[in-house]
RNA sequence: GCGUCCGUGGUGUAGGGGUAGCACAAGAGGUUUCCAACCUCUUAGCCCGGGUUCAAAUCCCGGCGGACGCACCA
């Protein structure tokens, strides 16, 4: 399917990635030692871009006013990523074929043999595999022993045999279910509320392609928003103007794209849960706001065969570029999987929230009141069982003497005097729930890859080629380059006393470039995005103003410096314009 | 992980058993009254390791890295 999005010159791609290396943006890691596949250095340039954008992301979500920041280890126990399901996910069996070579997950070729192959260990697998699996791509039938291919970096704590195993953490949402307890009593056991982390995730990719978009080590930024599934929080969505493209479950009733607004989408059911809409409608802000196409974002939603095993629901934001369709943002209704999962293999037992009900619940009780005093030498040592099972009894018998189960399925018989009926009235006042939590997750080096691609313009400009990287303000490694017209005349004096009174101001940054013609100085800041030009002249010595000139359409200006670091700190120049 | 192709200054390329060229970029100086100008000079390269050979950037083997395809991507 030719679109206009897949029409690219097949060269940009590459003439692209050569100005990310050569200015610094993004670089092959220890390139020097022959590189890494599948691991990469922020230069320069890019390190400042990914500062800003990052920063821009943790802004964007503490706005929310119930949303908190934390910080966790990257170094994650065995026993969390064991309660997470990771482990045993990450573990997949595979296996070689010896005719020609090919890798297969083990249970998939087996599936036909077997109704759970996924749970088979290795040596049932081989037995399977030995008997008549062919390779589906040469037919040959002799497989290598099943192999688990653990996707997941391993270390110990401790350096002695006796240390721990532990894994360099795959998410970093792990970190916020750690905390639970603790954000629970930071929003004075309310809620909703939610944790965002920035930082590290890390899987080892069997084979890391398509330059940033497959990394072995990776930033991500993530949100947990604890809700009670009950009352889903949610915004007006109707209010919101901009229509975008949706592709549901092609399982599903609504199989095929769409384009609607986020209120629509929800209304219809497409979008099956608010939260969850209103955090697609977070995100296109968030992707908006830092320079993403608009036209070039699309909403994907899991078709429920590739779920991942801890989501009920799940939204891919997809981000059009150089290389095609690409996942960049996951928003996953993750509900109650990972909280109740850490209740069970922890020892926490609080992993819940309070649910206080509007008017407390008078509720009857009919129940068998145990009578120790004739129960106890009775039954001597089994007593405390028999108590409660008498407890536990949901459905009374109509009339004494009975016969009771133990929890251990031994029979005892229940007489007279041993037990008074009574009805209880009790008030509660509420109920203990495990929240739900959905989750959006941001692959951070995905979406500067495509803030990059959006931005990188080529150009012509007096018949020479020309490039443009089209930042929005803000996501420059540098809001402006400040320009002496001539290294000499005291101008570089005085472009390095502006420079210096605009990095003066907090989060402004401005760079001084002297070196070789003013015209290809106006090129370098061009094509790394720098949007704002300074240039020092003449005039400048004699009354302190200067010229700005806006990268976008090389329209310039004239202003006095004072009303620049004001306009400056309020983080734009476009008045000027 | 398998297969095909590939790896030369910062970037893009030429060469292909015997002194590694070019363009752009970068640095110094000159010139220049606002958009990759010009002049002079300078810096800087054969991915790594082994083999063959009098001699390897070149041929062979292995590794690393890249592109594409297959597989994988929770």
């Amino acid at each position: 399917m030719a679109s206009p999005l897949d029409m690219a010159d097949e060269r940009r791609l590459e003439r692209l990635s050569a100005m990310l290396r050569r200015r610094g943006v993004v670089l092959p890691a220890f390139d020097i030692y022959g590189g890494v596949s599948g691991l990469i250095d922020y230069g320069p340039v890019g390190a400042a871009i990914r500062r800003r954008l990052t920063q821009k992301w943790v802004d964007h979500w503490l706005s929310h006013g119930d949303i908190v920041e934390i910080d966790s280890p990257t170094i994650t126990p065995e026993s969390v990523l064991i309660a997470s399901g990771h482990v045993g996910e990450f573990n997949d069996l595979m296996t070689e074929c010896k005719g020609c070579g090919s890798v297969f997950r083990a249970d998939h070729l087996v599936e036909h043999l077997h109704p759970n192959a996924d749970s088979l260990d290795s040596d049932s697998i081989d037995n399977l595999l030995g008997s008549e699996v062919k390779c589906p791509s040469c037919s040959e039938s002799v497989w290598t022993p099943a192999q688990p291919m653990n996707l997941m970096f391993s270390t110990r704590i401790g350096a002695m045999s006796t240390g721990r195993t532990a894994y360099m953490r795959p998410e970093t949402a792990q970190g916020m279910f750690m905390l639970y307890p603790a954000l629970y009593r930071h929003f004075r056991q309310k809620l909703p509320f939610g944790a965002i982390q920035t930082g590290k995730g890390y899987r080892n990719e069997i084979s890391p392609r398509q330059g940033m978009i497959r990394l072995r080590e990776f930033n991500m930024a993530e949100l947990e928003y604890f809700i009670d599934p009950e009352y889903p929080p949610a915004a007006d969505l109707n209010r919101r103007t901009e229509i975008v493209t949706l592709v549901p479950d092609p399982d599903g009733p609504y199989a095929g794209d769409s384009r609607m607004g986020f209120g629509a989408a929800l209304d219809a059911g497409i979008v099956r849960h608010p939260t969850v809409a209103w955090f697609l409608a977070r995100t296109w802000d968030f992707l908006v706001e830092v320079g993403i196409n608009p036209a070039k974002i699309r909403f994907r939603q899991h078709a429920s065969t590739e779920m991942a095993h801890y989501a009920a629901d799940c939204w891919d934001c997809e981000i059009h570029g150089e290389h095609g369709w690409i996942e960049c943002v996951g928003i996953a209704n993750r509900t109650c999987h990972d909280l109740e999962s850490h209740e069970a293999h922890s020892s926490a037992k609080g992993l819940r929230a309070w649910r206080q009900f509007a008017e407390p619940r008078s509720q009857t009780l009919d129940r068998l009141a145990p009578n120790g005093a004739v129960i106890g030498p009775t039954f001597k040592a089994e007593s405390d069982a028999v108590v409660s099972a008498l407890e536990a009894l949901t459905d009374l018998p109509d009339s004494l003497p009975f016969e009771l189960t133990l929890a251990d399925g031994k029979t005892v018989t229940i007489v007279e005097g041993m037990v008074e009926r009574r009805t209880e009235t009790t008030n509660v006042s509420g109920e203990w729930f495990t929240p739900h939590v959905i989750e959006p997750a941001f692959g951070i080096d995905r979406i500067i890859w495509h803030v990059l691609d959006h931005a990188y313009e080529e150009a012509e400009k007096e018949g020479e080629d020309y490039t443009f990287l089209r930042l929005v303000e803000g996501i420059s490694s540098v809001d402006c380059v400040v320009l002496p017209l001539f290294d000499k005349d005291g101008m570089p004096e005085l472009a390095r006393e502006i420079t210096g009174a605009i990095n003066a101001l907090p989060g402004a940054r401005a760079e001084m470039d002297s070196s070789k013609s003013i015209g290809r100085r106006y090129a370098r800041a061009d094509e790394i995005g720098v949007p704002w030009a300074l240039t020092v002249d003449h005039t400048s010595l004699e009354d302190g103003s200067v010229t700005i000139r806006r990268r976008d359409d090389q329209v310039q200006v004239r202003a006095f410096v004072e009303e620049i670091l004001i306009r400056l700190s309020n983080e734009t120049m476009q008045e000027f314009f």
